[in-house]
DNA sequence: CTGAAAGCGCTAACAC
DNA sequence: GTGTTAGCGCTTTCAG
């Protein structure tokens, strides 16, 4: 066995047991170069009886290159939808050999410059973020200058011009309207997550994440389609927090000819419809529909299940990845616009009215 | 404007531009050391005016602390409980200067071996892991005599000196059988969920994690207590993936005389327990109850609430740091084993058999 | 095929 | 209070 040394054995150690130099040691090691087999395996094995390991840092110092990547998470990623996309990242990325560096901001945009800043300043070799608000972007930019490769997912940002990974909300939400219109549904409630600082409001905010304005439009348009005017759609828009969404919630539901199915943006907001539903003794599928955006465990597992128009999040992820390293290994790709589909998942929250047209809940 | 470089500036770009030497612009950067205010002005001005950023990785290599923390998840953190806690320890670690370095291995101990190897050479400066099956645990040992700073989470490992931050899930057991135990149920089921080669079973795998076996023998520990004799007990363990777990609880359900009320060991297999009562139209809270262990939103929002062990999954994360950085800061300390108190949330997801004693399930 | 030496960007001794 | 210099551990020319 070898003995203990103070500190890690380095590649000179290494070296030094062999009975070579420390620029053979290295390349036998990284397995480059003109080498004799021989050297090798004695450096091998020197290496091993040292239990030597190649000091990332110094690597990373002399390359230029760290195998990390920076995830900024923008959204709190206890959501269903970010916990998923954090772990499709991560797993894709350490398929490829790389590390990813995380950081969570919260919708902060400070914050969000801030961890910007710091993954820079740590050599990553790329990021992908979740941007925020669309409004100022200055920060984006700088990494475009710094010359990081750069992947926005979940979220365009108008102006940047950088690759991004979104789903095609609008359709999946037009969708959704097409689904609760064929189960005769007539009165439509949206419940819209969107940050700022208004509490909530049936006033639809100025600046919206693209998300949030792609669903808006796939509502419009799949209402448009098919006749339903403004009067019978309520439009609550709603900061994510417990208070006010539950404040939202009631006010659909309070109104002198309430909606017989809500559509929820995201799952803190159905969660919420689901919490005063249960309150009120309103049965969901039945007294109340439901359909959000985004699947989860949960949605599946309730009895009824809840109606969904599912994000593919995992592909979302790795091909975030994949583009970012595409990017890494090959700079100068061209920015790509990439739209994956979503897909309504219909299970039991949304009433039949056409089967049953007694459950079309005239007042409560 | 500054003149765009090719590569990002340097110190030595700093120091030519402010007209200082290399160690003098370092100082005043870095403020310590004996520096005029006005030098510190100028080189700032420099800094400002060239857009420094100090490179991290050189910094690293020089200071020998990368100020970044591994963190390894065991388990698949889409689960509500390491997501959760996967925040918390982003968000403390930020708030200390830290970045989080976050690798998931999916309960695959070569994995975690491997994982915590690739950390180790990235040089953080410590290590928060969530321990896989207690059995092999080598790769633990080996962070130790690499001398890495390590704290474990959720579970324990016992022959390993290091600090453990866990909850004492015995009590949280202990406590939910007392609580189905006083609302009148006397037929309990025990849906756990353990890794394993087994698929699931009335029978106790050999290798169990340290909360699994705490839950075992709170459970144990409070059916002693009360008097709930083996006979009121059905057990099933069962690996986490749908179809065994579908399985599992279609065996409790269906053996002749059934639990009026289940325990699940976590989310994964509340959620079996809720599809399938879902698709048997089993009521949750009046045919079938159920307490899991965690909390989660959709625990809370649905109709009735899920009844749950709640774990302070924030304070267990904010804890792990605080106890990693001051293992980092004062290398030393002496290893704590940390236990978090539960707390039983009661909703609605527990039938009162002692008021509405017909609503005991005596045959379904 | 292998060795010598430079240097990635930074900071910490040590001079002055 | 500031400059000079060494060197963290590694890889990569450039010689030989």
């Amino acid at each position: 066995m070898a003995i203990q040394k103070s500190s890690a054995p380095t590649i000179i150690d290494v070296a030094e047991r062999a009975g070579v130099s420390r620029a053979t040691a290295s390349r036998a090691m990284g397995g480059y170069g003109r080498i004799a087999e021989s050297t090798v395996e004695l450096v091998r094995k020197a290496a091993a009886e040292l239990g030597y390991r190649p000091n990332e840092v110094a690597r990373a110092m002399r390359q230029g290159r760290t195998r990390t990547i920076g995830l900024v998470i923008v959204a709190d990623f206890t959501n269903a939808f970010f916990d998923r996309a954090t772990k499709a990242i991560v797993d894709a990325a350490k398929a490829r050999g790389y590390q990813v560096l995380i950081t969570n901001t919260d919708e902060d945009i400070a914050a969000e410059r801030q961890a910007i800043e710091t993954l820079v300043d740590k050599q990553v070799d790329g990021l992908i973020v979740v941007p925020s608000t669309s409004a100022v972007h200055d920060h984006l930019a700088s990494i475009q200058t710094s010359g990081k490769p750069l992947v926005l997912i979940d979220r365009r940002v108008d102006g940047i011009i950088a690759t991004s990974v979104t789903t095609d909300d609008f359709s999946g939400t037009e969708a959704a309207v097409r689904h609760a219109h064929a189960m005769g549904h007539r009165r439509f409630g949206f419940l819209i997550a969107a940050e700022g600082k208004y509490g909530h409001s049936s006033e639809r905010p100025a600046l919206l994440i693209s998300t949030v304005e792609d669903r808006i439009n796939g509502f419009l348009s799949g209402c448009a389609d098919l006749g339903i005017k403004a009067r019978q759609q309520s439009w609550m828009f709603c900061e994510d927090n417990p208070r006010d969404s539950d404040q939202a919630v009631a006010k659909l539901l309070d109104q002198p000819k309430a909606p017989s199915v809500i559509l929820t943006s995201n799952n803190d907001m159905a969660l919420a419809l689901l919490k005063t539903a249960g309150n009120r003794r309103l049965a969901i599928g039945k007294d109340i529909s439901l359909i959000t955006v985004d699947d989860s465990q949960w949605a599946a597992a309730m009895a009824p299940g809840i109606t969904v128009v599912a994000r593919p999040v995992e592909s979302l992820g790795a091909i975030a990845v994949e583009k970012l390293l595409a990017e890494i290994d090959a700079p100068g790709q061209k920015a790509e616009k990439i739209v994956l589909p979503t897909e309504l998942i219909a299970r039991g929250s949304v009433a039949n009215l056409v089967m049953y047209p007694e459950n079309e809940p005239e007042n409560y």
